[in-house]
DNA sequence: GGAGCTATTGCAAACCTTTGCATTGAAATA
DNA sequence: TATTTCAATGCAAAGGTTTGCAATAGCTCC
């Protein structure tokens, strides 16, 4: 940065004012012709580079985004980043993410740097100990706009880009009843989120409305969503007395720990257990056997988000109003929950 | 950022000049300790933020680094931004990543885009297309630091954090060697790619120094690296007539397409043919059956890359002296290739 | 009482760009 | 020739902060 030539460079070399070089530069009308020609050509000469910080400065908008997510090594975080940057690059937007490990204090860090640095708004998917929105709420009153996406923040007036989580689980578990399936499990996720819950309530919903019993022995719940997540509660589903049938698992994650832990026991899937998960992680078509899943539109999400945002961003506070958009998760089928060949 | 107060409201209700503020806000010894005390107390009550636009123009230093990727979804790359998170957030420096989807010339507005946003440095992995490196000779002329880590630019005299790919390579081509393999087959990733290029020739190289043949037909192309483009390679080498007894895949991803191949024609792995990939990729200890795999420090690799950076922005350019670090991979023995027990 | 010192604070420039308004000079009109 | 008009350019402020230097006031000491 520090051999950039700046307007003023030009305009002395040139013996005119910064002003007329920047009108010049910008194409103004009551430029001459002739003066334009020779600014542009010398800028171009030396290379000149609007000093994007004077201009940040000046219209008090950075053109940087805060992203705050859990984690960007899970695909489903990092394809919804895809499609966030997608959406902002072409509008000249950059993102800075920041990645909270699901811990709420490294989230309220996270909203407190980017703020200091001044990001035109943020998007975030809070951490499951989120239960306190304050840092949020403290960007409204700072006139930030803020979507939030995918974990929703129940109480907090803001924008929202959801995914109908409890019609993906009522998927999945229909799906499972058609193959027959009577005994079904179902492995969590963590308390006090959002997704989590939907799924849960999706999923016990569609037991009662089939008219199977809601097992209470047969809900467990993982700690996280990783792979080695997943062997725990998949263990302490085998070890009961009366084993289920299926077994529907908060997410892919957890679903191929499952079937590890079930190849180690030699059970059958789809046999004697159907197993289907959630996400549609790639791994999942590549798994032994493919798993059956709930596709997320996340990379759609993250465009979505990133659309909402921006609009946000170039409308005035008072004639924004809130959208809160539901995306619909769709059913694939493969091997791991096929028992009746259609 | 609108209702954001500044030092000089702080200045204009206590009947003081901004500079005074600004003096006592940093603790300056000349400032009374009654003045420093009743800023501060204003300063808290109005929530005073320092307006870090007006601190990077002054000081011309966003403490924001520029990050290009190919791709962020890969468990590799992502894991590797972890590591430089890590880093640089201790230190107050934000990361502002860009993808270049391995397309040569997005890379190049990438580093313009970001370039022009000012970034204080850049951490860069390359495409497989980029050949010439005129675009970050650029960023030298600058005086701009940049570190390469992964994927090496040859000729370019920049900071490096490589990892050690032909060691790998001999590692996983002995081990299988060492199970007894005798015909062992080679998907490579794409041609120009410096660490594709140094996993082959270490291919080829241990062969030959284990008196092996080394047989063209068995080394064959990927097209890049994830599971899917496994299958066609995979495919090939098993429509062989002398089909191999072992594959060295380029990594995890190609591997583990090729265990789906190998499954479906219902060969045993790795009785009838052992497979081994590269990058410890988390789904690879998942698999069926699990894989051996090359790991390699991916996290290190980010936070030397961002230490590295960090120390170049701090000094001054002439008494920068280039680095280049060279990680070691370790090799991960899982079912995949275990012929003989050990 | 004045010189000199010190403690405290303020001024103004710098970082770079944009833009409303003023200014200049020349051409056109009466 | 005097006045108006218009094209072209320059001035200065604004955005928020830091910092070298100048300035002020009060005090001490002779």
């Amino acid at each position: 940065m520090s051999g950039s030539v700046t307007i003023i460079d030009l305009a002395k070399e040139l013996k005119i004012s910064p002003s007329t070089v920047s009108r010049a530069l910008r194409d103004h009308p009551a430029i001459k012709e002739q003066t334009k020609v020779m600014v542009r050509e010398l800028a171009k000469k030396l290379g000149y580079q609007p000093n994007a910080l004077a201009l940040s400065l000046l219209y008090k908008k950075t053109n940087n985004i805060g992203i705050i997510v859990p984690e960007i090594t899970s695909y489903f975080f990092s394809s919804i980043i895809c499609g966030i940057q997608d959406v902002l690059d072409p509008d000249g937007q950059h993102a800075i993410i920041s990645q909270s490990n699901e811990s709420y204090e490294t989230e309220i860090k996270g909203v407190e740097t980017l703020l200091s640095s001044r990001v035109d708004g943020f998007l975030i998917s809070s951490t499951f100990n989120t239960r306190d929105y304050s840092h949020f709420e403290k960007l409204r009153q700072n006139d930030i706009p803020l979507v939030v996406f995918d974990r929703d923040c129940e109480g907090l007036q803001v924008d929202k880009v959801l995914v109908d989580d409890y019609d993906g689980a009522r998927q999945a578990v229909e799906h499972l009843i058609s193959q027959g399936c009577k005994r079904i499990a179902h492995i969590a996720g963590p308390q006090n989120l959002s997704i989590a819950e939907h799924r849960k309530n999706g999923y016990i919903d569609t037991l009662k409305k089939h008219n199977l019993p809601v097992d209470p022995e047969l809900i467990v719940q993982s700690q996280f969503f990783q792979m080695e997540d997943g062997i725990e509660p998949a263990r302490k589903l085998m070890d009961l007395k009366n084993r289920p049938d299926a077994i529907f698992a908060v997410n892919d994650g957890i679903a191929i720990g499952t079937l590890s832990v079930l190849r180690e026991k030699q059970i059958q899937v789809p046999g004697e257990i159907a197993v289907i998960g959630f996400d549609n992680d790639p791994f999942s078509s590549f798994s032994y056997p493919s798993l059956s899943t709930i596709d997320q539109p996340t990379y759609e999400m993250g465009m979505l988000a990133a659309r909402i945002l921006l609009k946000a961003i170039n409308s005035p506070q008072e004639q924004r109003e809130l959208r809160q958009e539901i995306l619909k998760p769709e059913l694939i089928v493969r091997d791991s929950s096929l028992r009746l060949r259609p």
